[in-house]
DNA sequence: AATGAATGAGCTTTCATTCAT
DNA sequence: CATGAATGAAAGCTCATTCAT
């Protein structure tokens, strides 16, 4: 039983509450309007948190941008992993490795503005951060797992590994990175699931005749 | 006949040359840093011009980034036209397309630069242009292009035409628009013109498996 | 005959006098509190010009500084020559050049300030600026005069020449660079003219004395 | 005999050492760039004590630095006595002085430099600590040594003895005070023990001839 | 047509200080 | 005794834009 009540709120001074409001409302800034188009007012006031807490936790607008980029970037790797790590056929796990990227670029919006930006910044601000992006490991399994397609038969033989991961990644990325653009000139809506729900279809329909043997 | 000497040199004054300086300064910068990235006084020191002919000319920032979208968008759709104008086999016709884009991605980088950023703002800028990027009618010579293809039994029945454009410009746009991620993450230097060479063909390969009847 | 009266105010675009405000401004505060003690916002209000004038005209608030420092120190060095360019007699001459110290340090407070902060600050500002107190030809001046005064049989032929300016300017300085603590501790108010009149006369009857053959 | 086993280290708190710590801190720093250059957060982390500490021991900046120049002027009497305390002939007294200034100074540059940036200041910080710097009873010994060489028919009659005290500091002064700017005006270098050395014999010379009968 | 002076609002960052534990 | 979170004000500087010539 409580007998003295507290006059205080119970949570005003918590810097792991402090450090998680900013980082998340970086995430989303960021995100949305790339580093320039974001002022450190804005994220404050978007985390309701002092202005100073900012360079107490982060030191600069830089850093804070680039622990929001470290922030997103680490999910997509358990993502690739988790796709593969199955014991299917290489169809069915080429085609369960399209509709993860599909489903996680759609859940993760986020990731796909920010790595968009950094690309578009040429990589200036993830260059400094060497663990992130870095050599992908995931990079071997695929290599294996289509190597294991052509040993048996499935996919053909002249097939360039690397460059095939890239159009992967192409074939989802665009109807997130150009979907204002094609919505327009293609008259489909991107933005509608029914939409990209067919678009995957049709690329794993382009996929599979396409890597068959 | 000149009666009077004229004191000034004779080409002090250039609507033409200021306004040209200044848009090419323009298209420049907001293709690599993006409309936030860039501030007026840089567009005008890097044309050599004074400040107040940005607004003398276009009014503001935001009208003299307008007019660069509108001059490095106009030159897409020709280069579309003019790939599927030619009286080829559907096939050499789609190859065509595939190594115009290619091509055209590499030699505009300030095209698909804009276009990212345009994109990431979700068409914020574009959108006042209702003129650029419009509803394509390049789409419906690609459409009968394919349907070509498909009655005279090359390509599948089952093809999606607009989806099929849309990963078109997916497999050639990655290349540009993750080249610095991929870079680091596939370990290839996509900068390279043999490796975004080898892309191209290995894009073609798919993509011709990948509709074959 | 004016007939039409202008509604304008007469001077309201004018770089010089801005320029002008600003400097004498900046002069007159730096020397009081010194870099660190002034900010750009006071200098602004002291010369009631918009701030953004200062990097409009000078770049930085160190860019500024430094104008000022150039401001100030070019005046010394002229006094300097004056005071030895008489045909008196090298008595007179050291006399002459004494009460010029004196007389300028006096009416100069603002060159004794600034050259002391610049001095504690380690010449850090003053460094940038090669011109200033550069390696003085007043110095060759004052050695001749001397070396006449020793064949003449004035003065000591062991007298030093560098160091003995050094000491002139010691002599001189101390009545204003340690001003506040000897007016406490020696009990005489070495703000008062009279004091520093006598002052001078004492530092001229020990120099003669101590120079003398 | 202890019974009970502490599990803290036994020197965690130690309040000594923390105002101590910060004491030198902020003695070294304030010494080096002033009162303005110096920021509390560069005092603490000179310290590496906790940013708290400053106002749990001093109460606010003003405070400590007021403290740091009690540190450091406390000491100047006490070798201005020493030197006079002697029993030597008023000459080696007065030469024991000039050497006792120079030796100071060189030693306690922190002392010169307070000292300076005080004046600057014009005393604003030392005004409110009326024990410092207060009507120097040293004076008086002073007064007493040089009125006895005048008696006994060393000195001149004629000499003003407080303005000579003046001139005594001026010329040892000068070598601390304008260190940067006379070591390139005059082209040697003040900060060179030899240089001072030789600057102390001359300085010596001067007086002794400047005041003889 | 062209120039550069001028502005006020906003930028990122640092300041001395206080609060809560 | 000691710590680090938190704050509002102000720092130096840049912004897009307008004014006067």
């Amino acid at each position: 039983m409580v007998t003295s009540v507290s006059t205080k709120p119970p949570v005003t001074r918590n810097a792991d509450r402090t450090r998680g409001r900013l980082l998340r409302a970086a995430v989303r800034l960021f995100a949305s309007r790339g580093f320039h188009g974001v002022s450190v007012d804005q994220i404050v006031a978007a985390a309701k948190i002092n202005k100073r807490m900012v360079y107490h936790y982060y030191g600069s607008k830089e850093a804070i941008y680039q622990a929001a980029l470290a922030e997103v970037f680490g999910s997509i790797e358990e993502v690739e992993f988790h796709a593969l790590e199955g014991t299917g056929s290489p169809r069915d796990q080429i085609a369960g490795l399209l509709k993860a990227y599909f489903l996680f670029l759609d859940e993760n919006p986020e990731f796909t503005q920010l790595l968009l930006w950094e690309n578009l910044e040429k990589g200036r601000h993830i260059a400094k951060q060497e663990d992130l992006i870095s050599k992908n490991p995931f990079l071997q399994r695929f290599q294996q797992l289509v190597e294991q397609g052509i040993r048996g038969g499935l996919f053909r033989a002249d097939i360039h590994i690397p460059h095939l991961l890239i159009h992967f990644i192409g074939l989802c990325f665009i109807y997130h990175s150009n979907r204002f653009s094609l919505t327009q000139s293609v008259g489909m809506d991107l933005s509608d699931p029914k939409i990209r729900q067919q678009g995957l279809e049709q690329v794993i329909a382009l996929v599979f005749k396409g890597i068959e043997a």
